[in-house]
DNA sequence: ACCGACATGTAAGCGGTTACATGATTGC
DNA sequence: GCAATCATGTAACCGCTTACATGTCGGT
């Protein structure tokens, strides 16, 4: 379970609530690696406590309820021992709409143009993260050390790629459809005439 | 549920059995944008037969028993209808890699060289992935229409710039320690603070 | 007085993974 | 004859998400 160490990871950084921990994974770069709600944070921290892993302190003298977490020594090796596990690499990617992509043969020619909107959108959303990127390490209150500034490298580098290949999928869509480069088999023509086939099957044989 | 929808798709590439769809995200480029396994595939296919989106034929003349599956028109229609509708926006990433780094700051000293270690085990993956991609059109039986193209074309991207990137991190990770870019609260020196202070309270403290 | 942000928690459900169970066929 | 591959399925489990439930504090 990844998320019991994220909590650990995020505590490490400083001591702090399971409210504060939620705002890591909605504000903050956090947010772009990973995500965790309430109903993940709260349990774990319970069981984490359990565990030994971290100590809980009341901290409300003259503010709201409020719980604060800090790592103990096991929590401390627990954490250094996550982070020296090595990780499996990052595929399959779960990108929707690469996948739909792959699928988009199956589409109608004028369902082009909503390809075109997809890539569009997705556009808009880079630009965005982008502009975040640039702006987060000027707020002032957040921390960045080597390691992080490395993520802030790599997310910045994926995002560039990302826009580069939406520019140029759009300019390639946005002109006439293209044979396919390989097909052997001649499943390309054979899929229309499947869907056509289909279509006739119901127009003869109704519900 | 995306994974009928990906059920779809594969079918309406050829009609195939679970066996298949199950090899198509195995090896073939499906396997680097989704996974899917048994216990998925056939209940789904079950399913989608009950909801007449497949017709599901015995084709066992003389070879093994198999069950080959056909999108009906509805079927048809359904995956149209996936396909145009948009996609969540790839965020969070969840790569436990970068998630890793982002909390490396709690790593002792002497594991800088183990995050080198984790960061070239991920790129002689990248480069057998970069290798796959350059071979897998030439395998003779492989459909490529031109979206497959498009997607192919991220894919050389992202790992690139993947690529890259990890021969910059690796870089500077050999050089000494830097200091944080950023750190106007002081979490970076009070992290190492707290993390003697447990130590010390537990060997002052034993269990 | 009220709204929005702060703050902590529980419970049901869902989708996917893992493990298990079975059997036929082909090639060596 | 045996192993590897082809082939289909079921059942238990598990971690995460969603929705729900509750209450406080600060600002207007």
């Amino acid at each position: 379970m990844a998320s019991e160490h994220t909590i650990l990871g995020v505590i490490g950084w400083y001591p702090c609530s399971g409210y504060d921990i939620k705002a890591e994974f909605e504000q903050g770069v956090a947010a772009l690696l990973s995500g965790l709600n309430f109903g993940s944070i709260y349990p774990s921290l319970k069981k984490l406590q359990n565990e030994g892993l971290v100590e809980t302190e009341r901290a409300d003298p003259d503010g709201r309820p409020r719980k604060v977490h800090e790592l103990t020594a096991r929590g401390w090796d627990e954490l250094a021992s996550w982070l020296r596990t090595p990780t499996d690499y990052p595929i399959p990617m779960r990108d929707e709409l690469l996948l739909k992509m792959l699928f988009w043969g199956a589409a109608l020619p004028e369902d082009r143009a909503t390809l075109i909107e997809h890539l569009r959108r997705r556009r808009e959303r880079t630009v965005e993260l982008l502009a975040y990127l640039a702006e987060w390490p000027r707020d002032g209150v957040s921390t960045i050390d080597e390691y992080g500034l490395l993520v802030l490298d790599y997310l910045r580098g994926h995002l560039e790629a990302e826009f580069a290949w939406i520019h140029r999928a759009i300019a390639q869509l946005e002109g006439p459809p293209r044979p396919p480069a390989r097909d052997p088999q001649g499943l390309v023509p054979r899929q229309r005439e499947r869907r056509v086939a289909a279509r006739l099957h119901r127009d003869t044989n109704p519900a």
